[in-house]
DNA sequence: CTGTTAGCGCCTTCAA
DNA sequence: TTGAAGGCGCTAACAG
């Protein structure tokens, strides 16, 4: 440790003045490359790193970035969906200079004191947040104290892709439920059943849409039979071998399911013994061990979609009277990763 | 938004010198009643909070704690319980005023680029690591550079205990696998078997030592029958499966298992079709819902335990010539999670 | 292209 | 008990 060097150290050390050396670390181009090179000479020899905190007080911007970590989730294999983002983004964030700043909150009006804090005290000068809904209190707040934002999801309001102030990225379960099932008709199903979340939550009622859509195109069958391959679950193994049970007495001959969790992919695998073809969401570490297909997020794609609409031209905030012509929203395709089956299921029979 | 005051706002609008206001922030005492509530009246007013980063400049301190994220393990599901141990340190550090700083790193050599960088630009003034081992270059630099850091996990050298160096909270896992055993073995279990990571694992080995010590009490078998019922594995859930079936060739009856992590105790459970009660380490999510027991971590314990090392008498940084008085260690029990059995397993049967 | 000057908002001396 | 200076390390304006 030690005292670290200052920058008059090593303007000293260089023969110039403070602000060359000011110069050199954040407009390069303006000075003189000979003086430049003696100016970073100086700076590698004398290990100077510039003080984060006299940088932030003086231009009066963090370059930080807070984001909540959610309360654990008891249940549910899909925790570790925000982990992996959380990941991405905090890699990301460093290679833009930016710092990644945790904090918790027991429910939203405590999330937007956290928010008042931080932003106050001039901690953080942007957030982001993962899951929100229309009319959500915090991003209310938010836009109402010109905070910078986006989101991880849709606001699922009546008009997501026109709204001008909440900026988001998500991912696009519709695409991705499509492009499972497809998969599993190619493969020779035909009858795939669908186990979902109980209509209501955008995010499900999404990915049902890319199931049913493409059953329609592909399966041949009328709606009233697709209406028996449906069956709605609590998110949680036993709630989808459950729904499994149900669906298997409902419909007769099921070919294949598309789920739209992993814990419910895991829950119907089970309770079918492995006999058929499960695909699952999120493709969470359970997926990839005990080997069933499932629907990947592209969180590397995610994350710097945050970012770029952090630091776009609006940089998280909307200018009023501005006219919208960059995008504000950005929705990313997930991709299907295709697994052989269950070993263990099987051999354990 | 707006400007936010400042305290020089919050002095003329109380009537008198940006000191006393400061006085009333950093010591109350040292004020006169009446003047302190006249100040705490504008400071609420005005909506007055301290800039982070001019404090943070003039005392020199950033009151930030930098931890790493790990890289995500694709496969064993016991990545949630860093997320869990995250989320306490972050809820307790709050509370403490600290803030939590991320960063990632690609290995080791990076992870120390990352400490220079990070302590240098006083960014952070101390870490927390999660997994390190005795000679690791990371605390060897830490502690060569004076850098405040606390471990969760020993160091795993010859005498950790005694190590005044290097500080660090964990969790004692002989402890837990010893409950684990003795809870089987009263529940009327005699042959319990084992299944561990190979040898060499500091961590492996001392859980392993927990059941050994239970069953040479309580089992009343010999070393020579106890050498039958104890298997290795990686980590996985296939590598659990296929350890039980090991298991069960070279030991015959086994009553009951305990495993070294959840991963391998839901593979040994789905070989043994839901038969015996299987334990498993962390009390994932997955135990939870698939519901077999586990023995948990406590992880606010450990967070508790961390801060307060970090913050405590030698400030996470051992000052050459202190007397070794107060604990620089701290070793938690983890308690037993018991849960019924698997109901989806053996309803897939 | 380089140097000088003037703070950013706060806290720590010291004097009153 | 309160007030008046000074400076933490840096960068944005200017002036040379």
């Amino acid at each position: 440790m030690g005292a670290q060097p200052t920058i008059s150290d090593v303007a000293d050390a260089a023969g110039v003045s403070r602000q060359t050396v000011s110069n050199v670390l954040n407009a390069p181009d303006v000075v003189r490359p000979e003086t430049r090179e003696r100016v970073q000479h100086a700076i590698t020899h004398l290990g100077y790193r510039p003080h984060a905190s006299a940088r932030r007080l003086r231009t009066q911007k963090s370059s930080t970035i807070g984001i909540r970590l959610d309360p654990i989730t008891t249940d549910g294999i899909s925790g570790s969906i925000l982990d992996r983002f959380l990941h991405a983004l905090t890699e990301q964030a460093d290679r833009k200079n930016l710092r990644m700043l945790l904090f918790t909150a027991t429910g939203p009006e405590d999330e937007i004191a956290q928010f008042q804090r931080l932003s106050e005290g001039a901690d953080v000068d942007a957030f982001v947040l993962t899951s929100t809904f229309h009319g959500d209190p915090r991003t209310e707040w938010l836009i109402e104290h010109g905070q910078s934002f986006v989101t991880f999801g849709r606001p699922w309001g009546i008009d997501d892709m026109a709204d001008p102030e909440h900026l988001w990225v998500d991912v696009d379960g519709c695409h991705g439920l499509r492009e499972a099932t497809t998969h599993l008709l190619t493969t020779g199903a035909r009858r795939v059943g669908f186990i979902g979340w109980p209509t209501g939550s955008g995010t499900g009622d999404d990915r049902r849409r890319g199931w049913l859509e493409a059953m329609r195109e592909g399966s041949g069958l009328g709606d009233a039979g697709l209406r028996t391959l449906e069956v709605a679950a609590e998110d949680g193994v036993n709630d989808g071998a459950d729904a499994m049970r149900r669906l298997e007495k409902a419909a007769g001959t099921v070919d294949a399911v598309v789920c739209v969790s992993d814990s419910l992919a895991l829950g119907a695998l089970m309770a079918a013994g492995g006999r058929i073809p499960v695909v699952g969401y999120d493709n969470t570490p359970v997926a990839a061990s005990i080997g069933f297909s499932s629907v990947e997020q592209p969180l590397d794609e995610v994350a710097a979609g945050v970012l770029e609409l952090l630091t776009g031209a609006h940089g998280g905030r909307v200018r009023p009277g501005t006219e919208v012509t960059d995008p504000r929203h950005r929705l990313v395709a997930p991709r299907l990763v295709v697994r052989e089956g269950p070993s263990v299921i099987a051999a354990a029979r």
